[in-house]
DNA sequence: CTAATGATGCACT
DNA sequence: GTGCATCATTAGC
């Protein structure tokens, strides 16, 4: 007998290994994990379907280009498995997970999340009013999300591998059987050459996806 | 298509 | 310090 057998392994915090690679590496893995957001009212779970790269420091997209470090970008510099939360157009916030080691701007930006059940559908869509009535308008985009799970600035800096942290992230489902799409990442004009590199990842047949790109180039593991 | 809405970064005093 | 352009977006025309 087998004691892992035993193991919720769809429970189990995500560890280092995932934390430690660089942006571009773990974007593609995060695909396909579940989120765990838990408040005053319950806990909310949903799996990610849409990411984005951000960082090093040579990449013109990341608010930590050139490793400028300020009180907003300081912890993109902290360990992998950090939350890094910023506000956008004065009204909506993003969540982004810090990857790479310590000193090192690496980010993900999660663009993208799929209730795992109708009750956690229906905690999410109390937040989210009418434009929460179709999948993409629930929690297809980056603020859209932030909202569904009631996501803001006080979760800035906190991690996301501790049991008792309001927002944890499980090992869900691996990858790498996942039907991946990689393209453009969206809406960054001022990242002149590194604008067009392929680095958003996300799974072809959601619904709850942002924008479709038009090539629906599939990624392959290398 | 575009207004909304405020923190942020940077140029300049 | 002050001024001001910009912004990893969204909802509602």
């Amino acid at each position: 007998m087998n004691h892992n057998e035993n193991k919720p392994v769809k429970k189990q915090l995500i560890g280092s290994e995932l934390y430690s690679l660089p942006a571009l590496q773990a974007a593609p893995l995060l695909l396909g994990r579940h989120l765990v957001r838990s408040t005053e009212d319950g806990e909310i779970r949903c799996r990610i379907v849409e990411t984005e790269s951000y960082g090093g420091a040579e990449d013109k997209g990341s608010h930590a280009f050139g490793g400028r470090r300020t009180a907003r970008t300081d912890v993109m510099f902290r360990e992998g498995g950090t939350i890094y939360i910023y506000l956008i157009y004065g009204m909506y916030h993003c969540l982004n997970i810090v990857t790479a080691g310590e000193g090192d701007p690496h980010a993900v930006l999660i663009r993208a999340v799929e209730p795992l059940t109708a009750a956690d559908a229906g905690f999410m869509r109390s937040y989210r009013g009418t434009a929460g009535s179709t999948p993409r308008g629930l929690s297809g985009g980056p603020g859209k999300l932030c909202r569904a799970l009631q996501i803001d600035k006080r979760l800035n800096g906190l991690r996301l591998d501790r049991a008792d942290s309001p927002l944890r992230l499980e090992q869900g489902e691996e990858p790498e059987s996942l039907d991946i799409v990689q393209s453009p990442r969206i809406n960054i004009p001022y990242a002149e050459e590194y604008a067009p590199l392929p680095w958003r990842f996300y799974l072809r047949n959601s619904p709850y996806v942002s924008v479709k790109d038009k090539m629906e180039q599939p990624f392959i593991w290398s």
